[in-house]
DNA sequence: CGTTGCTTTGAACTAGCTCAAGACCTGTGG
DNA sequence: CCACAGGTCTTGAGCTAGTTCAAAGCAACG
């Protein structure tokens, strides 16, 4: 079991503060792993669920789909991330939760969920954060659909990827993984993919970053940071370990 | 003090159940109550929150200032909601809270918001859910900036805002009273002014809907909601009271 | 070594934008 | 009671960011 909830505990750190007495509550949950092939449904549009899925390894995204196959997507979500926590309030699903890429996640029923947060104020309270920290990258992400371009929206997201990539530790330098097709980021970002493509091959032709074979390198954070306009302070990102560079003053 | 906490818990009871005791619990919270005009800006992007604002009469909206002085508006709030519950564990502010319409609103202090819901698990989770559904409503209004044109995003917020001024008991048969600007409205919708009176236009050439000196009225409500593609189910209204139409098979 | 899925390119088209001006409406002060 | 001011709504006209369609190139995989 080691190596599973540590990806949870290490990810609600890095928004707030776990008591050893949390950290055991949240070790105490059961949790039901398997390994998933990229595009599994994790849980369905509509679904009443009943259990909410911890992402061990690989991404997950929500979505969803229009009548005329058009889809939305409406975060990524790395190891350490429970997209679905908002279920356990909140049971019938309005979208769909897929496997991004082959992926390790972990089930953990609603019922033992709720029994170790029962009694445990400050570790309510941070799972509650965790879901509004959620609901504040809706509204960035809100913003650039409604007010920016595709380039800054698009500089923008990688911005907050990398970020959150870091949060995570799953960074090497300036250069991480990330399994998404450039059809993928047209659904993210509300353009084509052949748009999608073009405004990709813009940010390469301005050595702001790369995207190739699934790793993103940033080639002029600075540059695409303020292209993207991008502020950090809504991933409510507390970093205490020495020596890391805090993205809030990146 | 009757008829100011009321708003919020006749609220809270169109999605759970509240007890006896959790009403107690609402009704204790020391409210300070004022008058503000139309436009007034009730807590800034970048503060540091220590109260939260409950509507009581009027209309006030989220949104966010970008450096070219464009704005995108979040969400809209009639009387009953909390727009910015989310501080109590989310303190620094990355958005404006706005008077849309004059208004009448509460601040209610975090501490006496803690303290009440501290030992109270169902209505910690009932205010939990709150900010939920305020999620979810993002997640509809994205899927309508990323994947809708003009004309079915109008539709939808029309249908959304009917919906809700109904939960919130403020509809008149078929009209409502909207505060709201066409240009507010373009900015909700990320489209210029010049399109959204031009897709108003539309939808009253369709009579589907009037909207006129701040009134709105549903002409063809089923044509309206099918342009709209519009399912209520993200609101999570649990309607109880008999003889009331529940949106949800409306 | 062919199939399948992803990326790239060109070219014609369109939804929505910007700019600019006129119409309308409401409240205010003289 | 009028006139003016400031905000809001409406309209026209030219422009642009992004779309759709279609085809070709490329890579990985059995």
């Amino acid at each position: 079991m080691a190596g599973t909830v540590e990806a949870l505990t290490s990810r609600l750190e890095t928004i707030g503060d776990l008591s050893d007495s949390d950290r055991a509550a949240l070790n105490s949950i059961p949790i039901h792993i398997s390994s998933i092939p990229r595009g599994t449904e994790i849980v369905a549009d509509g679904e009443i669920a009943t259990s909410c899925c911890l992402v061990i390894e690989g991404y997950v995204y929500r979505s969803k789909l229009r009548p005329d196959g058009q889809r939305q997507i409406f975060s990524l979500h790395p190891a350490g991330d429970i997209p679905d926590l908002h279920s356990l309030h909140l049971e019938k699903m309005d979208h769909n939760l897929v496997a991004m890429s082959d992926c390790t996640v972990g089930r953990m029923d609603h019922r033992d969920v709720r029994e170790a947060i029962e009694d445990r104020p400050s570790l309510t309270a941070l799972l509650w954060r965790d879901t509004l920290i959620d609901a504040a990258a809706f509204r960035a992400w809100m913003l650039m659909l409604g007010a920016a371009e595709a380039l800054e929206r698009m500089a923008h997201l990688f911005c907050e990827i990398y970020t959150r990539a870091m949060m995570a530790g799953l960074t090497e330098g300036n250069s991480f993984r990330l399994p998404l097709t450039q059809s993928d980021l047209g659904d993210i970002l509300g353009i084509s993919v052949v748009h999608a493509n073009r405004t990709l091959q813009d940010l390469r032709a301005r050595r702001l970053l790369d995207f190739d074979q699934h790793v993103v390198t940033i080639l002029q954070w600075e540059k695409l940071r303020s292209l993207a306009r991008f502020d950090p302070s809504y991933l409510h990102y507390l970093d205490r370990r020495a020596g890391r560079v805090d993205p809030a003053k990146m």
